[in-house]
RNA sequence: GCCGGGGUGGCGGAAUGGCAGACGCGGCGGAUUCAAAAUCCGCAGUCCGCAAGGGCGUGGGGGUUCGAGUCCCCCCCUCGGCACCA
């Protein structure tokens, strides 16, 4: 068969799409386990912005890889999404009267057009899309779950608002006092909020990290642990003077407890109010009130002068029994720990700088270990230091000294050993309409009442006022038809719940459904979620370490202790590709920067498209695009198409004549073991660049003249082969053209003889003492005496070593000699 | 401020402690062509030199080593994470 003059990928691409839907290649039989592979890529968010290069960055190289896994033999599944719901839809409906419904329902049909043009691999008969309501039930199923497992709960609390989102947000979602959407600046309320409680997982979720050594980015690792945030301490409580209330605080430093001068209570602290003294009430009701209601990003605003006010009561040191001043100042946090601190202006520079501005003492009680003197006018931290002044405890230092007065504390039960996380609950309520609505009911009689699993799922009302002022509650407010309900309970007139859930609470179960897509009776199937997860391979952007793989984490640890799977880690391996540039710039709407990846497709194909994303640097660090380098690209296709055009125009002759064939094998065996190595380690810069040395050897083989015919046969099998994962659709062509069986997609992964891969001759540098002054060609096996031979025979290192006494003599096999004089 | 990643030709980027710059873009020269495009071949870190050859070169400074882009210490720049968490 004979190939086209030229290479047209519009028609040669959608010709084997249409051939793969045709053939369902891409349909995986889920009860076939064997050799098992989930590829999974972060789903997308279908915005009116449709797919843009960082989705293509993700896609197809994952799904590269996921062929390459596929032709090794794996049986791999590759399953694609929608997290459809989420505020831009919603700003959109504001803003152009468009429902959510309506505008995410287009722009899913856009992107599943674009979703295929990668020529991915996707099993399109488990396509999900969380605005669905078979889906969001099962959102709101497992909302329900965790309300029975106590670790859904509804309190007051002061949480983070965007005024522009009209919304709470977790903390998470909050980045340097901004909202992570619209960065507007974020303010504390005081509202009652949804929250799941995933702090109880704390301590999971950090062991589980060591289990993901080695098999996630180590970046991520350290990320999570930052941000869960263990620290080991001691609670210690502070009897107040004239009062019964004892004040209990957090510190990690129970070895400085000596040198207490005073105690910080935060603005929101309960006992504020209560142990004010009468004559200072206004004073501190005031400074409470303001810090309350500050902008985060003013408040944590570093560098800013410490305030507070002192509220006229004082507190006894359980050691020392000294009498300390109780202080306001929002420079602590009414989230952590206790809310209170004692502090140590000796020992903390927080504290420090606070006693500084307000006049209050500062005692040394801890000096370093080494008998160095600590610098004057500022806080000695070192936690290794030794206690001083200390009574009992003096001398002791570091670790035992913290050890030691802890059990001082818990023997007369004024303190005890304690453990705090940075990680506070997340708050998965939202004020917002495009989400699952939250399935209970509010009765005047019962309380909140969960909505009974045959109610669900609990459907989002269609007409809903969008533009009416709503203040702090939820667009949904104004469907009082939906609003208005029978409690579930006792059947009296009740209130539907009106927020719904943070759409991360959509994602952090994605991955289970995608193997029970379709099923109406349970939110996934056990059995065949056990055999096919955990995901063997998560590839998406790090910009999601402390968010989403948090939050799946957790929730696949509450499954598992809810029986509902049998483990606990949902991905066995993580990968993050890097960023993609344009030429240098960060891409962004406001620079006019951005590549359309539809404008390339349509112009070189995707094939050429994927692979230039490929080949312009590492997966890991990402790349800079640029407008001409993917003509380098292009060019190679042609010259491979050209390749094998020619080489089924002429058929080659036998071995009579043949020439170059020798060099020629080595470079296709070399190619195949190079090539695997590479995209093992998802080096698909580099496996490229391999491709394209192979194509030219073979070329200009071709060029040199007739070529045996079963080597050449054999080299544009095996290279069309290495083609596929990269350039799926042009290896289909060439196989089809070749006579290949079947499809190239299924053919197995080309094997190599790395004897044949191994170069007969090779150079060798020769240096005299480390500059190399010579090279010489020697069988690649020579050994160490043959090339020192050798190396002190070549007349111009007799030159140049002359006369001189041969200190020292390094062979390296293959490598070098290097000969010091 | 703390923690982590990274600084390599004009550009994107390669290099288990062993010949720095693979592969590609752009550039230059040649072949082909009436001419151009396309294609193919060649040159190309930088400085000195007609050349042979040599000096200098992986952000800067020091060190370990026969040998350092790679390992160690200090500094600069840059990107990312965290940021009053007691």
């Amino acid at each position: 068969m004979t190939l086209p003059e030229d290479y047209d990928a519009s028609v040669v691409e959608a010709k084997w799409r249409r051939r793969w839907r045709e053939l369902g290649v891409a349909t995986t039989d889920l009860s076939r386990h064997r050799d098992k592979m989930v590829v999974l890529v972060m789903f997308p968010y279908p915005s009116g912005d449709r797919l843009h290069i960082g989705h293509w960055y993700n896609f197809a190289p994952a799904d590269s890889w996921a062929r390459f896994q596929r032709m090794r033999g794996r049986n791999v599944f590759e399953p694609m999404g929608y997290d459809a719901f989420g505020l831009p839809a919603e700003n959109y409906a504001i803003q152009h009267g468009v429902h959510p419904a309506e505008s995410t329902r287009a722009n899913v049909a856009y992107i599943r057009g674009q979703l295929e043009a990668i020529g991915t691999l996707y099993d399109w008969s488990r396509e999900l899309n969380t605005s669905d309501p078979e889906y969001y039930r099962w959102t709101q199923w497992l909302f329900l779950a965790l309300r029975r497992r106590g670790l859904a709960y509804r309190a007051r609390a002061p949480v983070n608002w965007c005024p522009a989102c009209g919304t709470v947000l977790a903390n998470e979602q909050v980045e340097e006092g901004r909202c992570e959407r619209c960065e507007s600046e974020v303010t504390k309320k005081d509202l009652e909020q949804w929250f799941f409680r995933i702090t109880d997982y704390a301590e999971r979720l950090l062991a589980g990290l060591d289990t993901l050594e080695g098999r996630w980015p180590a970046k991520t690792l350290l990320a999570q642990r930052h941000w869960i945030g263990r620290s080991e301490g001691a609670e210690v409580d502070f009897q107040l003077v004239g009062r019964p209330e004892r004040l209990s605080i957090f510190t990690t430093r129970p070895d400085t407890l000596y040198g207490v001068t005073y105690m910080v209570l935060a603005p929101e602290h309960p006992l504020v109010e209560t142990i004010t003294e009468p004559a200072r009430r206004g004073e501190v009701g005031r400074y409470a009130e303001a810090a309350r209601g500050m902008r985060d990003i003013d408040r944590e605003a570093l560098g800013r002068e410490k305030t507070g006010v002192f509220t006229g009561a004082w507190a006894l040191n359980p050691l020392n029994g000294e009498r300390v001043p109780v202080w306001v100042a929002d420079y602590v946090l009414a989230g952590y720990g206790t809310g209170a601190i004692m502090a140590v202006p000796g020992h903390d520079p927080r504290d420090h700088d606070f006693a500084a501005g307000h006049g209050l003492p500062v005692r040394r009680v801890i000096e370093p270990a080494d008998g160095s003197r600590a610098p004057e006018g500022q806080a000695y931290s070192d936690p290794s230091g030794r206690m001083v002044g200390s009574g009992p405890f003096d001398g002791l230092a570091g670790d035992e000294a913290r050890g030691r007065v802890v059990r001082e504390l818990e023997r007369r039960g004024v303190g005890r050993g304690r453990v705090h996380y940075r990680l506070r609950d997340w708050l998965i309520s939202r004020q917002r309409y495009w989400g699952a609505p939250i399935p209970v009911v509010h009765c005047g009689r019962c309380g909140v009442v969960d909505v009974p699993e045959e109610g669900l799922p609990v459907l989002l009302p269609e007409r809903v006022d969008f533009q009416a002022p709503r203040g702090e509650r939820s667009p949904l407010i104004t469907a009082q038809e939906w609003v208005r309900t029978a409690c579930p309970a006792c059947g009296g007139e009740a209130r539907r719940e009106v927020d719904t859930m943070d759409t991360f609470v959509d994602s952090s179960w994605y991955f289970l459904r995608y193997l029970s897509a379709g099923r109406s009776d349970l939110p996934f199937d056990r059995e065949v979620v056990d055999r096919w997860l955990p995901v063997d391979m998560y590839i998406g952007g790090p910009e999601h370490a402390t968010k989403h793989l948090i939050y799946a984490r957790f929730i696949t640890m509450v499954l598992k202790d809810l029986g509902w799977v049998g483990f606990e880690e949902p991905f066995a391996r993580l990968f993050h590709q890097g960023l993609i540039t344009r030429d240098g710039d960060k891409m962004s709407k406001s620079r006019g920067n951005v590549v359309s990846p539809d404008a390339f497709v349509g112009r070189y194909g995707s094939d050429v498209f994927r692979m230039y994303m490929m080949f312009m640097g590492s997966f890991a660090d990402g790349g800079d695009w640029n407008d001409q380098g993917i003509t380098g690209i292009d060019r190679f296709v042609a010259r491979t198409w050209r390749l094998y055009r020619r080489a089924l125009d002429s058929p080659a002759s036998t071995a009579e004549g043949a020439s170059g064939v020798v060099e020629a094998r080595r470079a296709l065996h070399a190619s195949v073991q190079a090539v695997t190595r590479d995209l093992e380690g998802f080096a698909f810069n580099t496996a490229i660049a391999r491709l394209m040395e192979l194509v030219g050897v073979l070329g200009r083989t071709l060029d040199a003249g007739p070529v045996d015919a079963s080597f050449l046969d054999d080299a544009l099998d095996r290279l069309n082969r290495l083609l596929a994962p990269f350039a799926p659709h042009l290896a289909e062509e060439l196989w089809e053209a070749r006579g290949g069986e079947g499809l190239v997609v299924d053919a197995p992964w080309p094997d190599y003889d790395a004897e044949l891969a191994r170069a007969p001759e090779v150079e060798v540098a020769i240096q005299v003492t480390g500059k190399v002054r010579a090279r010489i060609r020697v069988p690649a096996d020579a050994d160490e005496e043959t090339l020192k031979e050798m190396a002190l025979a070549h007349e111009r290192i007799r030159e140049l070593v002359g006369e001189r006494p041969i200190r020292k003599l390094v062979v390296v096999p293959g490598r070098l000699v290097n000969i010091v004089v």
